[in-house]
DNA sequence: ACCTGAACACCGTTCAAGT
DNA sequence: ACCTGAACACCGTTCAAGT
């Protein structure tokens, strides 16, 4: 097969291991990577795998460690909203080229240094922007996920199977039932139907993304600027 | 064995495998979740499954709509803010009941009847408040997950498996490396450690989640009261 | 030290057959 | 109409053996 001459047995190491996983992840996806596609990939026998290793869960932990390395280091020049910002964009550049990298970040719950780097890093931002630790604490919380560049859209389409094409009077059909069901969908969906596809689709997903995550930023410089303390929260 | 004398060959339809399924996945996770384990546990062969769902894929929507079906309906006797607010609490409730419904919500792409309701009566408070259809679209995003009671949280540990037990030596020499390589960290994991586990224990989730969503409803409130619109938004 | 072969205990799903 | 049996093409991983 091509793979072999391509790859004509290199000593494996982690690194070589790690490197073709994320590889090919981005071309086949994540569900269809198994240790012994990798292992055909590498021109080698499964068990081989093992030695670099320990399982598969660890194969993955180190896929994450090289995804979250790629997100660009924080800008010192910057102030800290515009540090944050930029660089919870340079994780989601990030995502846009390991598609499959958000799921597996998600299931993760080993703290590798690599990904403790990252945070402590971010944490730093916060605490040099004139955030007490009290207040860092809950706003990284709040973060969440953000922290990555990601977050759950209701219907990410591209993610599914691709729908089977729907002649015009089925379509036409389809839409008059979500007229009558979900009038409120369809209300909403038409604000965003810049083009001739009707529902849910063409939505600026970076827009979306900067609206919330400066809606949030905002609200973090309000907190700080009123003194915040969770010991006084109206919430507590 | 024990369940064929417990469940005795009822006839099977959908909705007795979907709740069989909530329950079973309730009781030893999802990963364990099997067509064939479920169809043991109904005292059945595996294919007999195929019957009532067409696949695994479809059963698993299923039990996501049992589920997102449990989340509260609206209260219409309060006013926007507080409707959402209970409604995403409830969803929050619901996930704690089944706390495997969090990572099946996040992978499904398909619209069920029962995802589109849920979503359509939360538009629904939006517009109700007085929302633009432009905000509520907007709106809808940043919530995201949330909707459904979740966000990502940092270091879920209690979705990990449980750590080897670690003497004390071994314990304060970890600490004195974090110390070092993650102070900022260590800084602001200390703020929450109200009892004698020293280290991103003890936070109150709750705390955290109502934190997060505060945050985002009232900015919600600042842009509906200022007149906020997409066409002039200072991040388009 | 690194890789291999054969095996074990699982998956989801198809197809043809039973009642 | 509903359930079964046998089979197919996969998984991750262990163990003992090869070089």
């Amino acid at each position: 097969m091509a793979h072999v001459l391509v790859a004509p047995r290199l000593r494996l190491n982690r690194d070589r291991v790690l490197q073709a996983a994320v590889q090919l992840a981005d071309r086949i996806g994540i569900d269809a990577l198994s240790m012994r596609r990798l292992a055909e990939e590498l021109g080698v026998v499964p068990m081989a795998l093992y030695k670099h290793v320990a399982n598969k869960d660890e194969l993955l932990d180190g896929m994450v460690d090289v995804t979250v390395a790629e997100i660009d280091p924080p800008d010192r020049d910057l102030d800290w909203k515009a540090a944050v910002r930029l660089r919870v964009l340079s994780a989601r550049q990030m995502l846009l080229r390991h598609p499959w990298a958000r799921s597996v970040l998600e299931s993760r719950t080993r703290e590798t240094p690599t990904v403790l780097d990252y945070m402590e890093s971010t944490i730093g931002m916060f605490l040099a922007g004139g955030f007490s630790a009290d207040l860092t604490h809950h706003v990284m919380h709040a973060l969440g996920s953000r922290m990555w560049g990601f977050t759950q859209e209701l219907f990410d389409a591209s993610a599914g199977p691709d729908r089977p094409p729907v002649d015009t009077a089925a379509q036409v059909a389809q839409l008059q039932a979500m007229a009558e069901r979900y009038p409120h969908i369809l209300q909403i969906s038409a604000v965003a139907a810049h083009d001739d596809s009707v529902v849910a689709r063409g939505c600026d997903d970076r827009f979306e993304f900067e609206f919330a995550l400066d809606l949030l930023l905002d609200g973090f410089e309000r907190l700080r600027d009123a003194g915040w303390s969770s010991a006084a929260s109206p919430t507590a």
